[in-house]
DNA sequence: CCAAAAGTGTTTCACTTACACCCATGA
DNA sequence: TCATGGGTGTAAGTGAAACACTTTTGG
C-alpha cells in the first residue's frame, strides 16, 4: 500500500469513439454527445466519463456509453491513452480512449445522464469538440483505416446479413477511394470466410442482391492455414 | 475542478519494454530490473514507475528508464494501457506501457534508483516477472513483430551504419524465420531508403561488407510517392 | 420497356519466390 | 590456401489491376 499512497494521482476517464456506417449516404458517422455540465458545457464531445475503482478502462467506456446513450453490447477495443498536461482544464486528467464499431440501424441512441443530446455526426467533418477530443477522433480514424484492411472488423458496422455491394461500400467509405467491383468480390470470396445465404435483399427497385454472412468459424480455419485477411 | 475531485483516483505508472538486438547471438533482448523494494521485491520487472503530475506518460517512461538504468535518448512509443483490477497488490494502479528500441551496444545500463540490478535478458525466454509484466512483454513482442514489417523502426536497433546482413539478421530474429538473402537485399534496396556508404565493416576474418545508413529524407520521399514500407 | 444495380472472366503486368556459385579478405 | 561470409541474376509462378457487357427486378 504505502508506495502508491505517496504519489499524487490523476483522475482517470474513459472516452469512446463510436463509429457507425450510413450505407444510404455512404458516410461514416461518429456518435457525439452534447455536454450538459462541467467544462465545455454545451459543446459536442465523445461519450465517456470517469473510471470507477475496480473497473478496467474498457469496461468503464462501455458503461459510460450505455449510461449516456443507451447503446449496449458494443464492440470495443483500446485505442490510445491521452495524458498530455493541460488537456483538461480541471487539472490532471488522463483518458483511456477506446474505439467502438456499431450498426447504425440497430439501436437508437438516446440522451441520458450527463448528455444533453446525442447525435450521429459526420466523422470526417465533425463540429468543434471539447477537450482534445478532435485529436482523439483523428487517431481513431487513422486506426480504423489501418486496421480494417488486415482484420475482419468491418463486419461489425453492417447488419448480420449483408450484400457484397454493402461490404464494398463500407471499404470505400473508410478507405476513401473507389474499389473495382469484380476484383473486390473475387478477393473477399476467395478467402472463404463468408457464408453465402439463399436469401436476397428485398424491397429494392432493381435486381435483388444475394445476402452473405460473416462466419467466424471459417475465418478461424482460414487463419490456421497461415493465411491472413487483407483487402 | 469540482467534477474530477469527486472521483476516486488510481495511481498511474509508466512501464517500459525496452528491446535490444544482440547480433552476435542472434537474440532479441529485453531490459529488466531487479526490484529493490515494494511488492515483488527481488523479482525481475520492467523498468518503470509512477507518473508525476504535469507529466505525460511517455515522458514519465523515459524519465524512469533513465533513473533506473541510465539509458537516455531512447525511441519510445505508447504500447497499451493495463488497468485490470487486481494487477497490482497495492491497489488500484493503472499502467501505461511503452515500447522502446535501443542499440544494445551504445549505452551500458547501470542499476540506480529503485533497481537492485539491471540486465539484458532473452526476450523470448524471460525469467518470471513481477505484476502482469509477463503479459505486457507478450503484448510488446506481438506489436514489434507486427510493426517492424510495415514501418522502418527496426533501424533503431542497429548502429547508424550497418551491413545488409545485419539488417537481415534483425528481421530474422524478430520475425523468427529465415529469409532469402538475395530477395531480402533486392527488396530493401529497391525502396531506395538506404544510403550506400563507401565504407566497409572492418576487423572481420573474411570479406568486408559494405555499410549502409537509413536515410529519413529518402524515406519521406518514398512515402510521398504513395509507396509503403513492407518486408 | 426503362432505370438501376447485380453479377460475371480474361488479359496483362508486377511482384514474389526459389535457387547456386564465385569473390574478397584475414588468419 | 583455407575458412568465412559477401555479393550477385534468372526463371517460374502467383496475385493484383484493368476493363464492359448481360441479367434481373420493380416501377
Amino acid at each position: 500500500m504505502a508506495l502508491s499512497e505517496r504519489h499524487p494521482r490523476p483522475a482517470l476517464t474513459a472516452d469512446c469513439v463510436v463509429f457507425g456506417l450510413d450505407l444510404e449516404a455512404e458516410a461514416l458517422k461518429v456518435l457525439l454527445v452534447r455536454r450538459a455540465r462541467g467544462p465545455f458545457r454545451g459543446a459536442w464531445a465523445l461519450p465517456g466519463g470517469f473510471v470507477a475503482p475496480g473497473e478496467c478502462p474498457q469496461a468503464a467506456a462501455a458503461r459510460e456509453l450505455e449510461e449516456e446513450t443507451g447503446l449496449r453490447d458494443v464492440f470495443l477495443e483500446q485505442l490510445y491513452t491521452f495524458g498530455e498536461p493541460g488537456r483538461d482544464p480541471r487539472g490532471w486528467v488522463v483518458s483511456v480512449a477506446s474505439l467502438a464499431l456499431v450498426r447504425l440501424d440497430a439501436q437508437q441512441p438516446v440522451a441520458c445522464s450527463d448528455a444533453r443530446a446525442v447525435a450521429w455526426q459526420d466523422a470526417y467533418a465533425p463540429p468543434p469538440l471539447a477537450f482534445d477530443h478532435g485529436r482523439i477522433l483523428d487517431t481513431a480514424l487513422k486506426r480504423l483505416r489501418g486496421k480494417i484492411r488486415y482484420q475482419p472488423i468491418g463486419f461489425r458496422l453492417l447488419p448480420p446479413k449483408f450484400t457484397l455491394s454493402q461490404l464494398q461500400t463500407l471499404y470505400e467509405v473508410i478507405l476513401r477511394r473507389r474499389l473495382d467491383k469484380r476484383n473486390f468480390r473475387k478477393k473477399i470470396l476467395s478467402m472463404g470466410i463468408l457464408e453465402e445465404l439463399d436469401e436476397t435483399e428485398r424491397r429494392v427497385a432493381h435486381r435483388a442482391a444475394r445476402l452473405y454472412r460473416f462466419d467466424p468459424a471459417r475465418y478461424e480455419a482460414f487463419c490456421e492455414q497461415g493465411a491472413a485477411f487483407s483487402l
